[in-house]
DNA sequence: CAAAAGCAAGAGCACTGCTCTTCTTTTAGA
DNA sequence: TCTAAAAGAAGAGCAGTGCTCTTGCTTTTG
């Protein structure tokens, strides 16, 4: 009995075939990307592909063990594309100025998805029927929240040792919010993961209503100004915790 | 020349026809649900619907023109479905009790989501590629978002005449929010809009978070209380204006 | 130099949306 | 009541899809 996946992959890195193999997978998801800006993840079709590079659509199965495997690749490089974006334009800002920093998040990832509207519909969008998300995503899929996350944590430990709210967190969310930490690189506490996921669904609220067209497919300044105001409320005071129901006013 | 559509359509509402043309299109949406559950908006396949309902595919097409023209049915009946229940529990809560009846909004939300997370991805979720929502869609479509702007309509006006931020909306944005306040069936003030619009974004990036797995599949607590926090933030305070760029602390 | 591994092609299966034609059933009007 | 029109349903067929299996060819490797 060999090794486990013993298929599909040539054996020395340095070949010439290899690296025609590199250029064949490099053409491939080119390609794959162009058709997916107008038909969307399930309209992917390997026979148009195929069709537009010269082969057959069987020849393409052994580049990718199947239509899944292809989306997996265009996932991972769209996480990290989009990762790499907002970790250069926050390592272009100064350290301390927060909410530049923060504006800038916001910015790049709207600017991102303006120009790749296909690609945030692919990695943020509706889940791919029948598609489960192997586990090589996890690590690039979590880059563009910690790229917030680093400038909130900045921030927390600019002010003092721990981020607020730290004693509040509710005992009922503790054990998912470990669980969150568990996958993280940096050991963090439960109160500055609620803050960068509370304020990660708010930017991504933004970001779905812009690309998803819910205020119209011009509100690009809406989402500008909609940006600004979360830099603002984000570092204006404390973390505000749910006070008991019943309060009018 | 007759009417405008001559086809497909019986005459007489009341007859015996148009009956059980009015149950066989129940049934019919009835099984597309069904399927939609588990396969997705470009999964669905009316080939499946016929075969389960004993009949040839080109026999649906008396009922449906098309694909597309299902799956706009479907769209509206989401709409109306999430909107009713909406309103129906904003009605069950004191006029006055805002951070509630916020609350209660948002929950709604959550557990009509997690109930139907299929209808969720079919209204809020991708673009179906190559489908062009028809204008019978649009009315439909704001309902729920006018559901969470009537409370915040009411808050506003049980303060003083305007909204926070009347004056201060940028003229930037004021051309597009008097683009969208002309769809809205009560007059509104751009300062009114900009703050429902910046809620109900705020609002679906929990739900997005929440049905999409961002933070894993058992996410129910971390929403709620995201919901809670967004009640008293939204509620607490004037409308924060964006300030000049620049400030670090 | 021969064996092995990688690559490409072609046929074929089961599936899809949709159209067109044919046939039957129900309705509506004289 | 009888007939013509309308509506429903079926079947064949077209062009497309993902994917598999077999066959032949080329390149790399021992």
């Amino acid at each position: 009995m060999g090794t486990k996946d013993d298929d599909k992959r040539p054996g020395k890195p340095g070949g010439i075939r290899a690296l025609a193999r590199e250029q064949m997978n490099r053409e491939i998801k080119r390609l794959a990307w162009e058709q997916l800006r107008e038909t969307g993840p399930s309209g992917l079709s390997l026979r148009a592909i195929s069709r537009e590079m010269g082969m057959t659509s069987s020849a393409l199965y052994r580049y990718f063990e199947n239509r899944d495997a292809l989306l997996t690749a265009l996932i991972i490089d769209a996480y990290n594309e989009l990762a790499d974006r907002l970790e250069t334009a926050d390592a272009a800002i100064t350290e301390d100025l927060f909410h530049d920093r923060l504006v800038s998040i916001g910015t790049t990832l709207l600017s991102w998805g303006e120009e790749n509207p296909h690609r945030f519909a692919l990695v943020y969008g509706s889940p791919i029927p029948g598609y489960v998300a192997p586990p090589d995503t996890l690590d690039p899929g979590i880059r563009p929240t910690l790229a917030l996350g680093r400038v909130l944590s900045a921030w927390a430990t600019s002010r003092d040792a721990d981020p607020p709210l730290a004693t509040k967190v509710p005992t009922t969310l503790r054990k998912q919010l470990e669980h969150i930490a568990r996958d993280l690189p940096v050991e963090t506490s439960p109160a500055l993961i609620l803050w960068v996921i509370s304020t990660w669904s708010e930017l991504m609220g933004i970001a779905y209503s812009r690309f998803f067209n819910h205020f119209g497919p011009d509100a690009g300044a809406l989402a500008q100004w909609q940006i600004e105001r979360l830099a603002n409320r984000c570092l204006a005071g404390k973390l505000a915790a749910p006070r008991k129901r019943g309060h009018a006013k």
